[in-house]
DNA sequence: ACTAATTTTGTAATGATTACAACTTAAAAC
DNA sequence: GTTTTAAGTTGTAATCATTACAAAATTAGT
């Protein structure tokens, strides 16, 4: 589905700031925060202001296109909703990566009588890489 | 096992600020900001300054015995490290509920060579209490 | 007591986010 | 195809949690 058919189909104009935004978002191998998508888009879209670009998030999340990942650098980042994952992040190098996905837990029954509409889980350690930079670290 | 011995088995000094957040943490019923802990304990700590809360939730957090929760609202909010749970934050009512606690993912699996410290998992959605009320507002 | 280390404090800076009003662009009405 | 209205975008200033930092106070070791 191309861009412009996303947004409308969840009420939202597309206008060109807004495929834009939505376009980095979607091909950005990384977890953007509103600086990144302001710095990535200011050379193609000189007027661009943050603002709009806070805007456009929060019009995102909303929509349920997007949404606000939690981490611990208490700065928000985003990433589109698409796929329901999880969040690594490395407590080394600070890098996030998607992890396919929780098991669903039966939440419903956990909590019975509770309207459930999201789950964010964030789970933090060290990555792969930077353990076996460590690991090279104290062999040598 | 008292406040100051959980202090010290966590290589901390038992003193009397870091005590009385402690108990704070432990009693409250809530999941309080950094804000809320500063006002809590004024009064029983009338030269206490807001640097000396976040010195100390920060060494809570590096020695294990507190936590940082990540909800919607940006701001930390923190509780004991104690038994592992995951959160519910009310979308209506911002009130935040613990849960139980979720069945453990068999994370190792999927991330085979990574280390994990840490999940945090947070729930939004409608609380029963808001749940109710909307529906008593509906059929009257 | 004396010195050194630790703990606590207050003020100032940082930096993400929001408020808001002006401006610009696009759509609708005529 | 103007005119009117609404929607989208922008820039500046304010807010507020958090951090940096250095001084002051307290505690521990000698």
């Amino acid at each position: 589905m191309p861009n412009d058919a996303v947004l409308k189909a969840h009420g939202i104009k597309p206008s060109l700031t807004r495929m834009m935004i939505f376009e980095y978002l979607k091909t950005a191998q990384k977890h953007p925060n509103v600086d990144e998508i302001y710095q990535a888009l200011q050379s193609r879209i000189p007027t661009l202001s943050k603002t709009t670009v806070y805007n456009t998030l929060h019009l995102f999340t909303e929509k349920s296109i997007a949404r606000a990942v939690m981490l611990k650098d208490q700065e928000n980042r985003y990433d589109l909703a698409a796929h329901p994952h999880a969040h690594f992040q490395c407590l080394h190098c600070n890098e996030v990566f998607d992890v396919a996905m929780m098991p669903d837990f039966d939440l419903n029954q956990l909590m019975p009588n509770h309207e459930i509409q999201d789950v964010s889980v964030l789970i933090s350690g060290v990555c792969e890489t930077c353990k076996a930079k460590e690991a090279a670290q104290k062999s040598s």
